[in-house]
DNA sequence: GTTCGTGCATTAAACTACGACATAGCTGAC
DNA sequence: GTCAGCTATGTCGTAGTTTAATGCACGAAC
């Protein structure tokens, strides 16, 4: 457990980083432990009584919204590095869940431990609101997607945005990178049918901009899918605003 | 100035609260200011070199993302004690951009020094990222509403969710709260065609629901719209997660 | 006072992107 | 083998967009 925590990607993204030398030491002020969650499992995160904050240290997975009639909204794939939990539980009333798409470690603390964060560690916290402004602009972005693009821009917009993650995660292999997804989540995040999101794909196939199968997502022209996507896409910014 | 900041709302939604109790100290601390501007002027914030935070004092207005063809999408509605500006330049393509639909006071402080309220003031600090933990759950859920609902369930959210944050502010005047907004600004949004807007307020008027005219807007029946809303909707949460 | 212009709400008619449904193929598990 | 879960395609209906025309309030010019 400990050793697992030395190379903690808190670390990596600097949220916690030079939290302390002492491994043991940081392991009990935090309350801090490790959880492995198999494929296809899921947390589900209710209202203000979930008492954990997670961080994702390996594998993928998806954060996802559910109405109460089975409709399903993925708010944003959940990538090693990302920090989950402050978004639930300040209003009540849809279900706010995460699924588990490969097998997970996920870093968790208590939620009765952010407190002290802020007024021992302000560094740390500084970069924890700095990780939730990256969040809220992704998802302004997100919602000027559904709200204004069609369905070739969606698609080209939300896995140009999941290959430029992989990107800053060091997880893309030339034009190749991991995408441990169904259809039918990449429905569900880009507010498309199934049937349409596998038909919007095969036009992206046949113009032959990307291609995607067995897990692998393949872009063979970025830069016409940024076209389409008919924004300018910068890469994600990982320092500070200070 | 410094008499106008002695009621700043800041306070008010205790995200500075307790700050000092000279106000002069409190401005040249954080070289806030106030800033005020006319209707329907603008103001962008550019990239990473936006390089102040607003908070909404008095008027109302809408914080929107442009994109290049002209296409609009509302992020969200901006009211009294809105904390704006940590969201833009995160990453840089869409133009970010605050609009104002009434006369506005908007009180200013310096990006630079954020790092040092960090230090100083974590309660503060603390306060300020719930509040965009707020912001972040309320993108969610706009999210799934522009992902999954069709245009009357889309109507009845914005138009509640609205209310109800008039509601907390105690702006609401028994079923009716102000409303400065024209239609074209409903219509973006809810990525809905100004048209379509226009036809779904009027299902929704003949249904004795709501009415919506001169800047006023009146739920008839709360909780049919609610219904329609197809969501539980639960007043918004100001205290912390500690 | 009339006349024009401008901005917004309203309504109707033509068109289209997307969803619903149905069906079939493909793969791996058992 | 069968069964379950996912992908692939075709047809058709509809919820939505687009365009355009009308009305209506308000202000400026004269």
């Amino acid at each position: 457990m400990v050793t697992n925590c030395a190379n903690c990607p808190l670390r990596k993204i600097d949220v916690f980083k030079d939290l302390d030398r002492d491994e043991l030491a940081y392991m009990q002020r935090f309350k801090h432990g490790e959880l492995k969650i198999d494929s296809q499992s899921t947390v589900l995160m209710e209202g203000s009584n979930s008492p954990q904050l997670f961080t994702a240290l390996k594998g993928m997975g998806l954060r996802y919204k559910t109405l109460e009639d089975g409709r399903r909204q993925v708010v944003n794939f959940v990538l090693p590095g990302d920090f989950i939990g402050l978004q639930a539980g300040v209003m009540g009333e849809m279900k706010h869940s995460v699924e588990a798409t490969t097998p997970m470690v996920l870093c968790v603390f208590d939620r009765s431990e952010l407190w002290s964060l802020f007024k021992t560690q302000p560094e740390r916290a500084f970069d924890l609101t700095w990780a939730a402004a990256i969040e809220e602009h992704f998802l302004g972005e997100a919602l000027a997607t559904l709200g204004q693009m069609d369905a070739i821009e969606r698609m080209s917009w939300g896995l140009i945005r999941f290959f430029m993650r992989c990107e800053s995660l060091g997880l893309v292999d030339g034009d190749r990178c991991p995408f441990p997804y169904r259809q039918q989540d990449l429905a569900d995040t880009l507010g498309l049918s199934l049937v349409h999101t596998n038909k919007t794909l095969m036009k992206l196939r046949q113009r032959q901009l990307l291609s995607l199968e067995a897990g692998i997502l393949t872009l063979h022209d970025p830069e016409a899918l940024k076209e389409l996507a008919a924004l300018e896409i910068e890469p994600v910014v990982q320092r500070p605003l200070i």
